[in-house]
DNA sequence: GCAGGACCTTATCGATCGATCAGACTTCTG
DNA sequence: CAGAAGTCTGATCGATCGATAAGGTCCTGC
């Protein structure tokens, strides 16, 4: 494999750096235009390479897809650890809400990741058994757990924790997967620091009460 | 056109049904797999035709789409007159939680139209603004409108109505949206009336206080 | 009863898709 | 310095895409 062989020898820079502009490009044009739309000559375009170049670093498209969403996930993993990291000693409510929080700004910054799941995990498909086992139970799990402790102390109603984590997945990041049309709606700017969060400041409210 | 001729003189009835049977496949398929991702051979597959016979009844797939949504719209307008219709008399609160759970109900037994409205206007794309000036603005409209009157009347906390409509158009649709994943994940069946009704109990729970 | 329109099919077009191959260029190694 | 290995490009493959042309069948109206 090329990939390992640059990456313990290093015998080049370039070659890892083209490596992650591939990645960059591809993974904004299968969010933005779903697997099937985004064109491999389309990533290749936008990461200044040729179109061939992507099946000498990756084996495929397929491959290239799930190495972007990979990158993906392990930065929303990198935020919330690195979130949780500092929170030693804060009572758990509290420390909930800076989770949502820091949920919501990741969705904010890279709403790909929601966009990703809604399009591949709304029909059975080759990709969703890999997404959905790979990544997103992880994440359903994480979030589930937080929630039944929290319900379990009477800091959220009796709702299912299913139920729950479908009202916050949708709630907090849907104003900026739908970015462009937000704008165009309501005239906010769904990316400045203000909007990103007044949104916060409203889930907060109705997750934990006005 | 011959579609015209053929509801204005309905010299055969397989014309209309025919139209129909391929405009409910194209709305699957199309929310399905996105508009790039749908091609016009497996709708055609589908609704039981050849494919050339798209072309015949539309003038190309755009056209089809468009007719596709046209009627998905529709359909939520329909959905949501009649339900006001029937609540002459009833104090505006409980009124509004009729109507949020009515959504919720369209959403559930229709979640292609969230599915094809994060297709498209994520990114302004040739179908973004077409989809957004003549149906989701007059969504948007009519639910920030609601929301902006129980405000002023302290049945809802002062956030402003853009991000009350994200939250419900992310919390009501999206545990129906992902109903392959909610159901390998949670065990729960997003099709059963059950689940939607628990969950249009979460969501009113949610937003108009625990 | 036949002329014409509505409805649908088979065959096929050019364009674009993902993928592959041979070779050129660069950099490191012996 | 020569060869090997790593990185990248131009040319091109077969498959599939949306769209069209041409023809056939059946019903309707004169």
């Amino acid at each position: 494999m090329a990939r390992t062989v640059t990456r313990t020898r290093r015998t080049r820079p370039s070659a890892d750096q083209t490596r992650e502009r591939i990645l960059a490009a591809a993974l904004d044009l299968f969010s933005d235009r779903g697997f099937d739309g985004a064109s491999t000559r389309e990533i290749a375009q936008r990461a200044e390479v040729t179109q061939p170049l992507l099946n000498y670093h990756f084996s495929s498209k397929d491959d290239l897809w799930r190495a972007a969403v990979d990158g993906l996930f392990a930065a929303l993993t990198r935020a919330m650890t690195d979130r949780t990291a500092g929170l030693r000693g804060v009572d758990e409510l509290t420390a909930a809400r800076l989770l949502v929080r820091e949920f919501i700004a990741f969705s904010a910054e890279m709403p790909q990741l929601h966009r990703i799941i809604t399009q591949e995990c709304k029909v059975d498909g080759p990709r969703m058994d890999w997404l959905v086992e790979r990544h997103v139970r992880p994440m359903y799990d994480g979030i589930t757990a937080l929630f039944s402790a929290l319900t379990e102390q009477g800091h959220l109603p009796a709702i299912p924790p299913a139920h729950l984590y479908y009202i916050l997945t949708g709630a907090a990041p849907t104003m900026f997967v739908l970015g462009p049309e937000c704008r165009r709606l309501s005239g906010l700017d769904p990316t400045s620091d203000e909007v990103v969060d007044a949104h916060a400041d409203a889930v907060c409210m109705f997750l934990f009460g006005h």
